[in-house]
DNA sequence: ACTTTATGTCAGCCTTGTTGACTTTCCAAG
DNA sequence: CTTGGAAAGTCAACAAGGCTGACATAAAGT
């Protein structure tokens, strides 16, 4: 990338408009790359993109509430919940009435749930990987902090909220 | 990120679960805040993401042929019709019949068309911008690097078919 | 003359988002 | 104990934007 040395030692970027629309293009390009592999497996099953993104949410943090989810996902009630009811009926989901709070729903994943969640992220982060390797560590680590400074500061609340593995 | 050196000079990674799986919940979530402001300025005018990604594309090719287009996107030719015909119908877009080919349709904005394209490609590059700067122009060149890799070959295609602004 | 290509269009379907209205359950404060 | 409000679920209706299939037309190529 073309940069400057600035007088203070950090680096000025040349930030043309044509660099920005580049880096544009590559999130729409690697977006459609990123969800590939998912959109074949969900459409085997029989399931969508919103069944995808429910089931990877419920698997990280299980026992997690509907309304806590709908603030993840930030859709609407009633969207994620046509999405949770056949994750529901196909047995794919479990509701526990909560403990302390009665009116909540404790969201996990069953067996079989688990099942397609590992099927599905198997596949997703077969592709990450290869990404990751053929673009070195130090490339990782830029990929992710362009990224987190690219997202809203509440979903950012969400990304950080995990434990982090690297 | 954890790394250890190998014997032959490379670096290799630790790539475990959870640092992919961070990865994956970057690109969702910063997936989304990539889209906020166009989607924003988009519902002002009555479009959607699709008319988006029409205009950006026309815009970034100007005469480029409804064939093309649909390699571009990945969409049904039906689909991009519909987006296509309401640009046309609005002024934004003109559909000139190919000189050479009188079969080809040739799509450029008007002046009002740039004008939604300047707005959109605007906001879109602000933030953008922000976060390049946030981050840094070496993980600037990571992040592309990454996203580079995790494309499909067809879609790298038409994204490196372009001339680099960097 | 015939085939193929580029484009457009009609009809119908699906997923996934939306709003609005309404109910049930149940915790918690008065 | 009653009542307000939060959490959850449901029904209806709608829109955007994907999809398939079928068909029409114009123009190019063989």
């Amino acid at each position: 990338m073309a940069d400057i040395p600035a007088t203070g030692g950090e680096t000025l970027l040349f930030l043309t408009d044509e660099q920005l629309r580049k880096g544009i293009e590559a999130m729409f390009f690697a977006y459609r790359g990123f969800t590939a592999d998912p959109d074949r497996i969900l459409e085997e099953h029989g399931y969508g993109r919103a069944h995808h993104r429910a089931v990877h949410f419920i698997n990280r943090q299980p026992g997690l509430t509907v309304t806590t989810l709908l603030d993840v996902l930030g859709v609407t009630k009633q969207s994620l919940n046509r999405v949770l009811r056949t994750l529901i009926e196909d047995g794919l989901v479990e509701s526990r009435v909560g403990t302390k709070d009665r009116r909540e729903r404790r969201l996990h994943l069953t067996d079989k749930g688990a099942a397609l969640e590992r099927e599905l992220s198997e596949a997703q982060r077969g592709r990450m990987r290869a990404a990751y390797r053929a673009a070195g560590p130090q490339a990782v680590a830029g990929f992710r902090q362009v990224l987190e400074a690219m997202m809203d500061p509440q979903q950012l609340r969400h990304y950080q909220s995990m434990r982090d593995g690297g």
